[in-house]
DNA sequence: TTGAAAGCGCTAACAG
DNA sequence: CTGTTAGCGCTTTCAA
């Protein structure tokens, strides 16, 4: 960890050289007017030195910083992750690099307020544009551009990408419906999330259409956690008639209901199908039945997105509509009568 | 997306706020030399100019950002997936917000001349320090603290932490040779790594400690992913004797094990045992004994050493080794004669 | 093809 | 308690 006092800066550089700063300014941006024996030296002593050029005063003077902004509430969900992937893909096929800042807990930083302050940050100085997990706020003031991976709002004001939720849920009752399941339990997500309400409106839609009554008993509030799944499937399951299926408003509830099943002494599937909403890897491991709202292809779409935006052309669908699709795996069977 | 030109800066708010802009940038910083009125003043005008402060400069000019950098070659790995876990979670705790920058792949910027670049250009102005996740350099050149996770290098000369892999490859292979196996095959990681080499130590020491001659056939070079692990295990596999267990250097190995198996009609752990290493969160689904370094923890073990370096404390131990250990799962067991 | 010089937005002395 | 001012390290005219 040897660091000179003060750190080696462009001035230092060019003092080496023999240059001018304006020169060794030149090189580092590939500028085509510098005679080629002058390029080569500087290069070298840039070499040499070990110089980086700083980003922060970098950032401070010029327009195009070929850096990607994330803000993600909190890179430990499973959720999280799989957005990430996708993102990840698509800057491996640019040039441009992803900064992304995270103040690792949701809850230190709830507000919709700091969210914005974090877009600005990154998006006034840093970065070219940013993209915006589960974005909580309905506007944004920003400088560069944003685009927003599954918004809490249902029309946001801002380019925007969220999967067809209702047409999920749709799928996963009907799919429950055809094995027979008449008592279907529901563990929603937060209700004060678009997504989450979209997967509740699906559940019951599905269930008046299959001339099902609706019955509040069996439907649950949970907040997309493991431990919610977990305490709400424990209620449903000692109900004195316990549902034959459960619908889970993501995986990681379902995961939380296999848990809470393991523990009351239900076998999945033999006495309880349950389906998941997300497809996150873990599903996959599991066998879980699961809606996939391609969560990694989100990404890389969103990806494309800002990068279109930043290239200053403008986007055909500033809302974008990622269409869900039904996986069927063993944790659901046909109801045996 | 409203975005008044030119953006918003400090100037405007000490205008409007009609006091001068060191005024405002001490109440930005909280400084406790403003009058009360005064700050409430300014505090408004910045709510309701929805003003932010600009990174880039606010770096250039103070000491302390409340930034930690994180460079990791590609966030879609399971294994940077795990320790980010951890690292998020210490970064939750504390009043540091997390700056990660990644390139999206390990093959575009695959040098270790481009980490130290990485590395210095956070390092030297965003950030107060920063954590290298499986840094290949031998030494940093930088003007902050920095940690290293898993270095490629045995003896790095920066503070690192890292698993002692080298036992718990012994007790992988212990646990396998209890249960009665003799042909035991291996597959390792890139020969390159350090973390690669020990586990590869560790599997031939056991080897030799129970007695067991090295068979050169059942070795074979893999690279960590779980593509070579299935390539590998397949070559295993068809041998006219093969092994009855496979080790594999890492848990995404393993995974290619299980689908090479799969296809070749080894029913894993009736006809093959296999044990892994790392514990990822998908070697849990997936019942896969493994060896876990608790890459979790690991990450959350770094942040609080480059907080304890950052606040200009030394480290009691520079180099961290972290205890592995022997998970049981049923992937593994005793070999039927 | 190169250098001099003017800032970018901010913080931190230093005065008042 | 508040304002003035000098830079931080860089890019970018503008001249030479």
């Amino acid at each position: 960890m040897k660091s000179r006092k003060g750190s080696i800066t462009i001035l230092d550089v060019a003092k080496e050289a023999g240059v001018s700063v304006s020169t060794v300014s030149r090189v580092l941006n590939d500028k085509d007017d510098v005679a080629t024996e002058t390029y080569e030296k500087v290069k070298a002593v840039i070499e040499e030195m070990g110089y980086t050029s700083s980003l922060a005063a970098r950032s401070m003077r010029s327009r195009k910083k070929h850096l990607i902004g994330l803000v993600v509430p909190d890179i430990g969900f499973p959720y999280s992750i799989e957005v990430m992937k996708g993102i990840n893909r698509a800057i491996a096929d640019t040039n441009y690099d992803l900064l992304l800042y995270t103040t690792g807990d949701v809850k230190k930083n709830a507000a919709a307020l700091h969210e914005q302050h974090y877009v600005s940050l990154l998006n006034k100085s840093i970065t070219d544009g940013v993209i915006v997990v589960a974005s909580a706020a309905a506007d944004f003031r920003t400088d560069a551009p944003i685009v927003a991976i599954d918004p809490h709002m249902p029309n946001p004001n801002y380019p925007a990408i969220h999967a067809t939720n209702y047409k999920g849920a749709l799928d996963a009752m009907e799919h429950l419906v055809s094995l027979g399941h008449r008592r279907i339990g529901f563990i929603s997500g937060r209700p004060d999330l678009e997504s989450a309400k979209r997967r509740l409106k699906g559940y019951q839609d599905a269930l008046q259409q299959a001339g099902i009554e609706l019955d509040p008993s069996v439907i649950k509030t949970g907040d997309f956690t493991s431990g919610s799944g977990h305490d709400c499937a424990k209620e449903l399951l000692i109900l004195p008639e316990p549902p034959t299926a459960i619908f889970a408003a993501n995986d990681q509830t379902a995961i939380g209901v296999y848990q809470a099943a393991d523990e009351l002494g239900f076998r999945i599937p033999e006495d309880l199908s349950v389906v998941g909403f997300d497809n996150i890897s873990e599903a996959r491991f599991m066998g879980l039945t699961t809606v996939d709202q391609f969560l990694d292809e989100m990404g890389y779409i969103a990806t494309q997105m800002i990068i279109t935006l930043i290239q200053n052309e403008s986007l055909d669908e500033p809302i974008y509509k990622m269409p869900t699709q039904l996986v069927i795996r063993d944790s659901a069977r046909t109801l045996s009568v």
